[in-house]
DNA sequence: GCAAAAAGATTCGTAGACAATCTTACAACT
DNA sequence: AGTTGTAAGATTGTCTACGAATCTTTTTGC
């Protein structure tokens, strides 16, 4: 049973934080726009304290860059950093199966097989956000499972500065069943407690997904 | 040659986020060390805002922690988490090495050795320092030479974290030789060009250093 | 037209104030 | 005595205002 009280993120700049976050990923700023201190806190309605520190936490993540004395703004991936992210995710999440596949036990491939069947299920649906957030959901639980949070973070971090190519690369209806097999492939080799080909199945799911975005990234 | 200007990090709370990570990675604030604003702020001669944008980054970085309302203290690395961070560590390090060797030219083969060999006089002279130094430089050229920019980040973000390990991991002077000889065979298997000999090379060197770390941690 | 100077915008950094919260010390009660 | 409750102190969280430094744009002078 959970006693843990709900504690909420206190301090008001963890919440401007996880608001800018957010709106980056969903592409709400664009790449290369410019976030301009007094804007922000107008429209977040804080100070400049908190908008402040936010920032910076951001740029450590690498969602945002900042040209002293110029500010802040949206970080730009080119196609060579796409490639350079993507590499890193495979291998990362590679590991990740792995271990997932090593650590395994009846009641984490139940779990993992329920997440996979939400999200074919969300896939049926059609709803784009369904989608995704089982999708977040299923990568979730490949990187908690592997039992490393340095992992977990990384990859997280990872995520969020593909999240904007992540978006387009579920805009292909013809590509899901694919994505839909490969994943299956993964909690599959998982629950047969198969390392190598977990981690196959992840840098191979990776592998298609970075062809994907990186195709529809030359427009 | 070499005409970029040196360009001295123009901003005051980048040279203070420098400073104090100079000063955890050096072991000068002890890790569970709580970091007073106030303190810090006299001691570095600088206002809080400064300070508390330093510390938001090193925040994100891991190399603090900060409990709201209750303020950042130098990050603890617990057993377990030393063992996560070896382990990713010696997956990132693996790639990089197994990248080097792909991409290896004769230019880059001799620089390597070039750093090799000054480490080897740095053990030969005995001075801590020079070690340390000579250490980081071959790290670095592996990490450069990879190729890929996050790579670069995550694994100095890595090094950072274990920094006050790894200067432990030095003092055992009987360790000394087969460091030397681990760090060959990785300059020997990249100018080989010999990927998988790299990496395995690589994977070794981070899992010995682990075990040594990991038993003087046990004191 | 073009270089230099001025003006404007924005960030960088400081100081001071006040509220919120945590910590500690002390008093009161059973 | 031990526990509870309260008050005081310390520290962080946040806002505001101000001036300096720096980047960008416009104007000026030739």
């Amino acid at each position: 049973m959970q006693l843990q009280i709900q504690k909420s993120r206190a301090t008001l700049r963890g919440l401007v934080e996880e608001k800018l976050r957010e709106a980056i990923s969903a592409g709400l700023f664009k790449p290369g726009q410019r976030l301009v201190e007094r804007e922000l806190c107008e429209t977040l309605g804080v100070g400049r304290t908190s908008v402040r520190e936010a920032l910076r936490q951001l740029e450590a993540e690498g969602l945002i860059e900042t040209v002293p004395h110029k500010g802040p703004s949206v970080a730009r991936v080119s196609p060579e950093d796409a490639v350079q992210l993507y590499a890193l995710r495979g291998l990362l999440e590679a590991y990740a199966g792995g271990q997932c596949a090593r650590f395994v036990d009846e009641d984490f491939a139940d779990r993992l097989d329920a997440t996979v069947n939400a999200f074919i299920a969300a896939c049926d649906t059609g709803s784009r956000q369904a989608m995704v957030e089982t999708k977040t959901a299923f990568y979730e639980q490949l990187m908690t499972g592997c039992g490393n949070k340095y992992v977990t973070k990384f990859l997280t971090s990872l995520h969020n500065q593909i999240s904007a190519l992540r978006f387009t690369s579920m805009s292909q209806p013809e590509r899901l069943p694919q994505s839909i097999a490969e994943i299956r492939a993964i909690a599959t080799a998982i629950r047969a407690g198969d390392v190598a080909a977990a981690e196959e199945a992840c840098r191979r799911h990776i592998e298609n997904a970075s062809k994907v975005a990186l195709a529809q990234m030359r427009d």
